[in-house]
DNA sequence: TAATAGTTGAGTAAAATGCTGGGTTATTGC
DNA sequence: GCAATAACCCAGCATTTTACTCAACTATTA
């Protein structure tokens, strides 16, 4: 079982993609800077959240990412679950053959963690999280960061112009 | 956060001293043998168990190791913190400082897995894993096996004498 | 004094992680 | 039509971790 920078970056993007769906699709570009996760990164695991059906891609300028479902339909589990990342805590992946085709002796206790875990994740929906203050509070702020960073980048741009 | 052999061996290795802990001090070897463990890899783990005095040993012949304390005493998450695999699920280990200095997105919602996986891991002792039916079964299994094994060795022993 | 078993440290193949870079394809607005 | 945009795809790669081995040393007991 782990859960590391892939399984959350995925949720973070997930959840970005949630928070900004009435402005159209979200580029990556944006999650990106928003985020502060690396663009080819997040095209990685865009691929794997694609192949499963969590999103649908829109090409060409103004293009983007969207929800493929709505927020509602979307827990947390499964976003973790499409990249891949196992939240299974037994080693046989709940087989029961972990030793020498026996069952170990710790095997039932990782399987109800495992079962713990997946109660708790596939419990907790996109939208519960958009619906939440404390994300909220940290969405504006980012927003306004984001905001800011595109107006630095205008007058550098507009220097280089000079 | 991650789950992987180290610390499933671990409470694993912390088991088998409790369930033979009225035949006097656990030697690693036998722990290797029943637990289909690497003995090398035992005595890596065991001198973290030790520093966590979560174990006791006893050197010399007929030696071996010693739950610290009671069975009862001893949290599932004690013996998994002990060999250093973090079962914190947030980025910044707690300390939200996972942006730049600041919270980001998804840190609550790691920080509610953690406890959630904290509180689980917590609440179940090692007593607790003994007094359970479906280990008991393993456990005697495994010892049947280790009396065979150590029959076909003395077999073999004495074959290379005559 | 030899056998046992803990203690310590160095090394290592394999896998996973997180990331970079280079290219291709589809779509849009001018 | 033609750039600009942004999704798509693939190959590589430094770093870290894992699970393990080997080798030596030390304390204890029969």
């Amino acid at each position: 079982m782990r859960l590391t920078t892939k399984g959350r970056y995925a949720v973070t993007a997930m959840l970005d993609l949630a928070l900004h769906a009435d402005a159209g699709p979200v580029s990556l570009a944006d999650i990106s800077v928003r985020q502060g996760i690396s663009l080819s990164y997040l095209e990685q695991l865009f691929a794997k959240l694609r192949r499963q059906v969590l999103v649908k891609s829109v090409r060409g300028p103004g293009g983007g990412y969207r929800l493929a479902a709505d927020a509602a339909e979307v827990s947390v589990a499964q976003v973790v679950d499409a990249v891949s990342e196992s939240m299974d805590a037994t080693r046989c992946r709940g087989k029961g053959d972990c030793q020498d085709g026996e069952i170990c002796i710790t095997h039932h206790l990782w399987q109800d963690l495992s079962g713990q875990i997946h109660g708790f994740l596939s419990n907790i929906t996109l939208a519960d999280l958009v619906r939440r203050r404390d994300i909220q509070a940290v969405c504006e702020r980012q927003d306004n960061l984001y905001a800011q960073q595109h107006r630095d980048q205008q007058i550098l741009c507009s220097d280089l112009v000079n």
